[in-house]
DNA sequence: CATATTTGTAACAATTTTGTAACCTGAATG
DNA sequence: CATTCAGGTTACAAAATTGTTACAAATATG
């Protein structure tokens, strides 16, 4: 997958809040830094990071002023979302001045943060302007979100773009409609598997002739090959 | 479906959430057993479930200590959604700690409940492991579920491939029917042991010449060797 | 806000897999 | 020998899985 271990900074004045986050994001692959305040944060190098957790109430500067210092100071773009135990308005007004990317309450649950991360994650993906070419004369622009097959592009929607994608990058690897849901849909999105096999009959029809290559196996899902 | 039919445990000091829980999930295919108290939970083998869904507030222990027996005596890694009525910042903390995976907070709407059910049982299943090299130029690709003879891979069924896999993982080793039928149709699966024979016949048929590597010790079972 | 696209679902058809019964063989039993 | 038993095979039926279509819901577009 995409998944090049991204990194993630968390800044947040409570050591415990800075454990769960450290030990919950690591154990989904994700390289995970950590900060117990904000200064500490401005003296790291800031530009290696895919996203930012910040806790909104901390000591002198505060988690919008730290997002305030990135964006503006640093110029970075990168992803903030802000762990907040308050939910008025002015904050959520604040924040989205700020460019905010998502907001998460504290108190929250693991299921709740790991599905926005992955989420906000997913969205900015770094888009490496990489070009990757695969079997059966089928080239994947990751950038332009483009298939080619044989040269000529694909008129592909979203979801039907990165199954496909997916399924090319990895020729052979067979995955299961749980696993093509969780890659392409996300685990915060709830559809019905069946939902897959009809994505795929509309990729097949629009891949034509070599709607064949996309093969299933059975009881075990979906793969793509000779 | 794809469901291998995941297994939930529901554990609630109330008969009528216990009777919700189970009318709900099994209607979605889920086989879910029920216990009335943390007590009778913990007596059950607690190995084979997929999902435990506790409640908090129950008698002399309560939903998090027996998550905690759950995560620390018994070792295992199993999921956990904590049913609540309360909301506080404490019982957040607590659940962390012990790797909640998700709150319900009480009462739930139905689809709220079988969304996050959804949701929790469709990223705690990826295991794709490795490659197992075996006797006889036979390879068992666990991953894409594929076993190769002498490098040319076999078009195998579902139940073809596991009993195939179980013989190659396990050259020599003599499996009477009940030993093929308990690992992979499972326990509550009823078929006559004459479908092993059946179905290996059908396995050797497709193995060709190679297919007499699967040997049979009369009234003893099959086993796999040269 | 009206219109076009995309996405999700349900229903039904086609295909594949699985289970069973019946029949066949050969060795062991008596 | 006839008989029994275990296992091999085959053909067919039942069940499960996948493919397809049509339509509703949700999103995006102008």
């Amino acid at each position: 997958m995409t998944n090049d271990r991204r990194r993630i900074l968390a800044v947040d004045d409570e050591e415990d809040i800075l454990e769960i986050l450290s030990f919950n994001l690591s154990g989904e692959g994700y390289k995970v830094d950590t900060c117990i305040s904000a200064e500490e944060a401005l003296r790291k190098d800031l530009s290696g990071y895919d996203l930012f957790l910040l806790d909104v109430m901390m000591g002198p500067i505060s988690g919008f002023r730290l997002a305030e210092k990135i964006r503006k100071e640093l110029a970075l773009t990168t992803p903030v979302i802000f762990l907040t135990a308050r939910d008025s308005e002015n904050d959520r007004i604040t924040g989205f001045n700020l460019g905010a990317d998502d907001y998460l309450a504290k108190p929250f649950s693991i299921r709740e943060l790991s599905a926005r991360v992955k989420a906000i994650l997913r969205r900015s993906s770094p888009e490496q302007v990489t070009m990757e070419t695969v079997a059966g004369d089928f080239t994947v622009d990751t950038a332009n979100k483009l298939i080619y097959s044989e040269g000529v592009p694909l008129e592909l929607t979203r979801k039907e773009y990165e199954i496909l994608a997916l399924f090319i990058c990895n020729a052979g690897k067979i995955f299961s409609r749980n696993d093509i849901l969780s890659k392409v849909w996300g685990d915060e999105v709830i559809v019905t598997d069946r939902t897959v096999d009809v994505t795929i009959a509309r990729i097949r029809k629009k891949m034509g002739e070599k709607g064949n290559m996309i093969k299933n196996k059975s009881g075990y899902g979906y793969y793509f090959g000779d």
